[in-house]
RNA sequence: GGAGAGUUGGCAGAGUGGUAAUGCAACGGACUCGAAAUCCGUCGAACCGGCGAAUACCCGGCGCGCAGGUUCAAUUCCUGUACUCUCCUCCA
């Protein structure tokens, strides 16, 4: 949520902002009119409701004196229902206010690539040798079918496309990944959370995805509840409607969760693997900080996600991406994409958010400055990382001409010691 | 799922159809070399609006879990609902 007091001081700043990412300025004047004629609105009902404040104290006081208070009962009787005529229409005008500024995503930061299409994103960096392969190398579906470790014919048939069974080794590298994953996340300071998978509508307004994205997740039929699609959801709500105190900040929380999602849209679009599912694993980092250190938080933020894949030994660049093809949310966005052989591509592996007061400001987290004032908190989150996906990247560049597949040195001591899926 | 009790400031905790007690904590001041104690004062707010450069004052609205209703007037009465606690039931 943006503040509605700088986009009536400087909607000029905010149209341009927003520009980038598809916003039409038409969508910011009208916004402004409906504000306008709210505020209008307000200060009517409230001279009113002052004037009926006033007069009530002195039918109170006449009543008490045993005096006769009919005339002012009857013209307070007009006034009152005046009032709430008024009163109903400012709720429509406030809801309508609301719903459209709820619409309005963050203001990116000076330094992202504006682009209003996915190309135009920035390389920030590289890193590893992509393997060299002396064989033709194999899409790690094959390879996890080929092993007996990914089974997806029967995740169609149990649930749906876009569904698998992880089974034997296969199902214990996803566990090794998550879980070296936490370990490397807790070691580096952050709190270890396991959340509800479940949430309300409120805590998917508090992040953003709603009301814009309900058409993405799954909502449980008749109630307001959700399928996370992102532990970001339950980690940033931890704090909703809450007053951090100062001297926990900064906080940081890191979650393993499943995240659900309905993929509308993306038909037809990495249909086989594991690359887009409906359910997968993933490990999230979410950051509060106070505003003047988000920016160094974002990049301690990403440069951890990044320390994950180095030892893990895959190769991966850093992007920005452009204004119109980051999160709604989010102020500027770091992805991460690891090598993937057999598509001969980088694929996102994690994606990493400042969203500074746009969260905290539509969840209400805050925390007290040194002069005593609330202040909103900045917001910060990060996969850390897609563990599907990491499976993924292990198998396909890990692979052997024989079909196998090498386990990560930093990975033997979660599988037990194994060092090599075979057959 | 059933029955009952509860939800009021940072915390504790009264209350009633007509200005939301009191205590603790916190903050400011007095006293003191300084502190403690004591005394005086401030203290609902993560909301909205007006005036403003202001997240400074001031004024108004709003405010006793949330949403409605009755009323000139609701923290109080009515309806619905969420959550917490206790007991029963059921379960892992």
């Amino acid at each position: 949520m943006l503040d509605l007091k700088l986009i009536r001081q400087e909607p000029d700043f905010i149209k341009e902002k927003l520009a980038t990412r598809n916003v039409d300025p038409a969508d910011i004047d009208a916004l402004l009119a409906l504000d306008a004629k709210r505020r209008e609105l307000i200060v009517k009902s409230e001279t009113m409701k002052a004037q009926r404040n006033t007069v009530s104290d002195e039918i109170s006081q006449l009543k008490r004196n045993k005096e006769d208070a009919d005339d002012k009962i009857k013209e307070m009787r007009q006034v009152s229902a005046d009032i709430k005529a008024l009163d109903a229409e400012l709720d429509t005008l406030k809801d309508q206010v609301h719903d459209a500024a709820a619409h309005l995503p963050n203001i990116p930061n000076d330094n992202v690539p504006v682009g209003l299409d996915e190309d135009g994103s920035v390389e920030l960096r590289q890193w590893g040798e992509k393997p060299n392969l002396d064989f033709e190398p194999k899409a790690h579906w094959e390879i996890g079918e080929d092993l007996g470790i990914l089974d997806f014919e029967r995740g169609a048939k149990v649930s749906g496309s876009r569904y698998l069974y992880y089974m034997g080794l296969g199902a214990r590298l996803e566990r090794a990944v998550y879980n070296f994953f936490l370990d490397q996340n807790t070691e580096a300071g952050f709190t270890e959370v396991l959340p509800p998978y479940i949430v309300n509508d409120d805590s998917m307004y508090g992040t953003g995805q709603f009301p814009k994205f309900k058409e993405d997740v799954y909502q449980l039929r008749d109630e307001d509840m959700t399928l996370i699609p992102t532990a970001e959801v339950p980690l940033v709500n931890y704090y909703r409607n809450e007053v951090i105190p100062e001297e926990k900040l900064p906080v940081w929380f890191t979650a393993l969760t499943p995240a659900f999602r309905s993929e509308a849209g993306s038909a037809g679009r990495d249909t086989r693997g594991l690359i887009r599912l409906h359910q997968f694993n993933k490990v999230e980092m979410v950051k509060f900080c106070k505003p003047e250190n988000s920016w160094d938080e974002l990049e301690a933020l990403t440069k951890h996600a990044e320390m994950l894949l180095q030892k893990l030994g895959l190769a991966y660049h850093v992007i920005t991406l452009t204004t119109s093809d980051m999160s709604f949310t989010a102020a500027m966005t770091h992805d991460l994409e690891v090598w993937f052989p057999n598509q001969n591509t980088y694929r996102e592996i994690s994606s990493c958010s400042n969203t500074t007061d746009f969260q905290a400001r539509r969840a209400h987290i805050q925390y007290r400055d040194d002069k005593g004032k609330l202040q909103y908190v900045h917001a910060l989150n990060g996969s850390g990382l897609a563990v599907g996906r990491a499976v993924a990247a292990i198998l396909e560049n890990y692979q052997n001409a024989d079909g196998s597949v090498t386990v990560p040195d930093v990975l033997v001591p979660y599988m037990g010691g194994v060092t090599r899926i075979t057959k």
